[in-house]
DNA sequence: CATGAATGAGAGTTCATTCAT
DNA sequence: TATGAATGAACTCTCATTCAT
């Protein structure tokens, strides 16, 4: 997507036209303006994205697993949908307050995802009792902050990284492993 | 600042000099260009943000209390140049490559002083023994996600907390005690 | 019709063919293009306009009663198809040089049509001679003022008329009142 | 004037840029839009119209030579302003209403002078008694037939024209005297 | 005959940047 | 050094027109 080569700003109407394989205009048939594009691209990418979520931590397995599946999933999808992942995670510098309004309910419906998976696994002993909105930002907080690494490769990891390896379940194992280690009862 | 209230792209060179009370012409007298400008102000602030983190992790005090005062600090300036970490944190959508990679310096400075810390507090028998790579993400991760949330005034917390209050030092407190408890030896 | 309600450049041809029923491409099976669309109807409004002028004057009247039915026709026209008229009273800013020579030569007829009126009433001695030219100038000019001031109700006919009251054959009979006092013998 | 040569549409900015020797930004410094362009222009001209009028009707003549000079200057006038008076004689298909009752104010005011211009030549008896409304009427609608038609140069005075010959000071002439004869005692 | 999805030329407008003062 | 009037490249968006169905 053009957007997320060159950003929003960075991208025309043309180039996305172009893209696209179609002519200016068209876009105007199904977008009434450029904003509105983006706005319903990241709107499409979250909600999916929220849904998936949903679907992992209902799945039949245990916390760990969950949280194992939570982020390969997260971060394998940052590798492909990287910039849009970025302009969500951002919270949003130049947006404008309604659009901003739009994804924030999207994200909130996946924090309250994640604190109820936090709740219920509390409730079945599995982990320590501990306040779920704090746990739930750990968790979202370093998905987040390894899916902004991963996607603008922003550490050659040849100079930074300890013993963690580079692939995506790699990587999310040895997430998952260390923050378990401060969950588990 | 213009830019932390509209956005880059929805600020113009007339809102900056008017703003900072100068001409407009006055401000290339500085700046070579309005990508350059920004690329200055965005430097600068985590130019200190990283000097004052290192400053913070280098202080006479317990592993705990770095961590305390690390995110204390973090989301108290937060709260004045939102929507600028917010860029950086953002990893840079509609950046140019360039620029990108100077802010990735110094992010990357600030994750090694990270990972010396963790790597230090183990050798000290501070914490226990983890991956400091993947650590330095999950302490850098939470801060961000906790940061993001503020400045966007992303929750009504009624809605979503659970026990967390709302002030910088206390959500830094239970974001800390909940690490801690998975770090400690 | 739209042209009459939100003017030429204001109408799309979408607008043009929802009003009238039909598809969009069905309109350009009639008509080469817009200008030729606003050409058709312009010239056919002028040309029934100049038919029925002539009709009028031949009928079996006395002067004045053919001035009478002249002004009350062309008021009461305006009433229905205003902007059209005023288009072609504007003798048409924004036409193009072809399409107002079309118009022209309907005009002409119009005014042949008076003078040669004006020229027979003086032949059969029912008014005082005079220039045939400038009469028909005074007629047409007079018919023209009146049909705009009514066609966008220009005045508030209570801040501004003498005793003339609004309905067109009131006014019609007022001109013509007027104008006959300079004409007859 | 562009607008003069090609009409409203039919000019974009870059042409009045252009014409005018000066970059199609700096238009924009000095009026907002092409719309409250045009309406900048046509205000003025009508404007100074009215003023002048309204000063040729304070001279101290008598009634026919103030109807002379009236026509007179309204011609000549024409001659170098053509499209502008037309976009205003038509009454303005096309225009915005807001624009509309902004030159319909005008337009009144020159009315008011007229009607109060034939009150006084009443009262002081050198017109015979009429409705003052009406005659305004007949005496703007006169000027504004021969203004249009020699705008668009709508006649081959070889082809139409009685005796009157072409020039604006003897078409002036003949108008008024047939005018006259209407009006005076 | 009739349609309307698709098109792209072209318009108005903005704003970073320059440069004479 | 400081300014802001002037600029024009570049953008978004519209809409008359076409053509496959």
């Amino acid at each position: 997507m053009v957007f997320s080569r060159n950003g929003f700003h960075g991208s025309t109407m043309q180039d996305v036209a172009t893209e696209a394989g179609v002519g200016k205009g068209t876009i105007y048939l199904y977008f009434s303006s450029k904003d509105q594009l983006l706005e319903a691209i990241l709107t499409d990418v979250l909600q999916k994205y929220s849904e998936r979520i949903s679907e992992i931590l209902s799945r039949d397995l245990d916390t760990r697993d969950k949280l194992r599946n939570l982020f390969e999933y997260t971060l394998r999808g940052a590798e492909r949908r990287g910039r849009q992942f970025s302009f969500i995670l951002a919270g949003g510098p130049d947006m404008g307050e309604q659009f901003r309004q739009k994804l924030l309910n999207i994200k909130n419906e996946i924090m309250k995802n994640l604190m109820d998976f936090v709740s219920e696994s509390i409730n079945a002993g599995e982990i320590r009792p501990t306040d779920p909105y704090i746990a739930a930002h750990i968790i979202s907080g370093t998905m987040n902050s390894l899916v902004t690494k991963h996607m603008w490769r922003e550490d050659k990891f040849e100079q930074l990284q300890g013993t963690a390896a580079g692939s995506c379940s790699e990587i999310a194992d040895a997430a998952v492993d260390f923050l378990w280690e401060g969950m588990k009862q």
